[in-house]
RNA sequence: GGCGGCUUGGCCAAGUGGUAAGGCGACGGCCUGCAAAGCCGUUAUUCUCCAGUUCGAAUCUGGAAGCCGCCUCCA
């Protein structure tokens, strides 16, 4: 089984052939900071993180480029609103992201580049447009892309250009030889952010950026393409354009999408009000339940963020970290353990377009089984059995190794949240073993009223308690 | 108006021609003083509806209904 890819541009799944062996160049479009990142930024970030890992782990030597868009209008606007400099806004920003995907645990791409520190390429690039008559400069105005220098326009998106009633969205700019012409470089008004160009003082169009970035770092032609849906048309769209008509070569192999995050069963958008930030959410829930929510259906689909689907699989990845806690309480060792079949299941499902949805069903396959093997032990484990359940914990591991989750020790991963359990309550650690050393005296006098008592108690705090053979335990229900 | 997508059990969700993965939940059992956790078992003769192709369709074709996205520098 290889890799096979959802390819948008032609609509079906392709078998992924990279342009050079063992190598794979990828561009994901990053995001515009000029505010703070919501859940629909995470699953993108978290679908293409989860690509790039499966790609490395596949064996390619991957050249993963994300860009920030960090000069646009809506950051110049923000700066005007707070008084400050659009750069602060930027800067800010960025940070924040960083911060964000760190907590979330998404490996840092391999070259993050920005559009204000890529003025040069981008001015090359527009010049090169201009000399093979694909843009045109307004004089006193903006330089444009020439929609009709390039017949295969509308090709990503399924449009045909002619469709497109001019002005029925975007007012007419009689300055353009083409309504549906777009800005390559448009000038600055005082006060802007402004770099000398052959066409005066100005900044880069949005689309032109990422065409001359991905230009520097990956070369005219390159494997892999990713975004949101939303991207594919204008963005993408425009992409293929500038790129395709400044080189003459096919500019994306690959085009991947990612579906969007709904609320509720309703878009986020500023009119609902239900924007729902990243950072908000990582206040609620554990980052690998963040993780393991945006994965847990197929990256092309919509998938809906409410609390029943949160709650859904904290469930599951607590029934996760509580294998692996049992498979090392019973001995179990993950290092230098060959995979098993549950690792080939979960090859199979990652290969089939990254059906992250269909490779979660591995995992707890693989749980159920290793379950069911340590219930049909007595007290001592036979060194058959445990090498068999090292085996599905390491391949368990392994699995989360992709995905990003079960990267924490389960003794870790249970403390910390037993402790953002009891954050907001009025008990402490403490407290509570206080009350079971006394349900366990209680019990061992026989009165079981004054016990269940006891634990009716800790339940109504939510708090659970598990008697086992070596004690009482608790945890957050 | 143009383009595209979706509709699978109580809920979430895989599945693109060969006889319905997985998760959550629920119920019964084992275990337990009773519970919890874990395990076992049960939980869609059926995939929005209608018609067609086929030995065979959730999967292909045509039609209907409902929902959704893009066409606004929104991931």
């Amino acid at each position: 089984m290889s890799l096979r890819i959802y390819n948008t541009q032609t609509r079906n799944k392709e078998a992924f052939v990279p342009l050079e062996e063992n190598k794979v160049k990828m561009y994901v479009c990053g995001p515009t900071v000029y505010d703070t990142s919501h859940i629909g930024h995470a699953r993108s970030v978290v679908v293409f993180d989860v690509v790039f890992r499966w790609l490395r782990h596949s064996g390619y030597e991957v050249c993963y480029v994300r860009n920030f868009t960090d000069v646009d209008d809506k950051i110049i606007n923000r700066a005007n609103e707070l008084g400050q400099d659009p750069k602060q806004i930027s800067e800010r920003y960025i940070n924040e992201f960083h911060n964000e995907m760190d907590a979330l645990n998404v490996l840092r791409p391999t070259i993050e580049p920005k559009a204000t520190e890529h003025i040069q390429e981008i001015i090359d690039f527009i010049q090169r447009l201009i000399d093979k008559g694909k843009a045109y400069h307004v004089p006193g105005s903006d330089v444009f892309f020439s929609i009709n220098s390039f017949d295969e326009y509308g090709k990503l998106s399924g449009r045909n250009p002619d469709d497109m009633v001019p002005g029925s969205r975007i007012a007419v700019d009689d300055k353009k030889r083409d309504p549906k012409d777009f800005t390559l470089w448009k000038p600055a008004k005082p006060g802007e952010p402004a770099w000398p160009s052959p066409w005066g003082d100005g900044r880069p169009g949005w689309h032109i950026e990422c065409s001359a970035m991905s230009y520097k770092y990956l070369g005219e032609s390159f494997d892999i393409h990713g975004g949101g849906k939303d991207l594919i048309f204008p963005h993408h769209e425009n992409e293929i354009a500038q790129s395709e008509a400044a080189f003459g070569k096919t500019f994306v192999r690959y085009w991947i999408h990612n579906g969007f995050v709904d609320i509720n069963n309703e878009k986020m958008s500023k009119s609902l009000g239900n924007f729902t930030m990243i950072k908000d959410v990582l206040k609620d829930y554990h980052p690998e339940v963040i993780r393991m929510f945006l994965l847990s259906k197929h990256y092309r689909s919509p998938i809906d963020y409410n609390d029943t689907s949160m709650d859904e699989v904290i469930s599951g990845l607590d029934r996760l970290y509580a294998f692996v806690e049992r498979a090392q309480d019973a001995g179990a060792t993950v290092s230098g353990i060959a995979p098993g079949k549950e690792w080939a299941s979960f090859e199979d499902a990652m290969d089939d377009d990254f059906n992250t949805a269909r490779a979660m069903a591995t995992l707890f396959d693989t749980v159920k089984t290793g379950n069911r093997i340590l219930d049909q032990q007595g007290e001592t484990v036979t060194p058959e059995t445990l090498s068999t359940v090292s085996t599905l914990c390491a391949d368990l591991k392994r699995m989360g190794g992709i995905l990003g989750i079960l990267s924490q020790e389960p003794q870790d991963y249970f403390r910390a949240k037993k402790e953002s359990g009891l954050a907001g309550k009025d008990l402490d650690g403490d407290a509570i073993e206080i009350l079971i050393q006394e349900r366990v005296a209680a019990r061992q006098s026989k009165n079981f009223a004054r016990a269940d008592e006891i634990r009716a108690e800790l339940e109504a705090m939510n708090i659970v308690l598990e008697d086992g053979p070596d004690g009482t335990t608790w945890k957050i229900g």
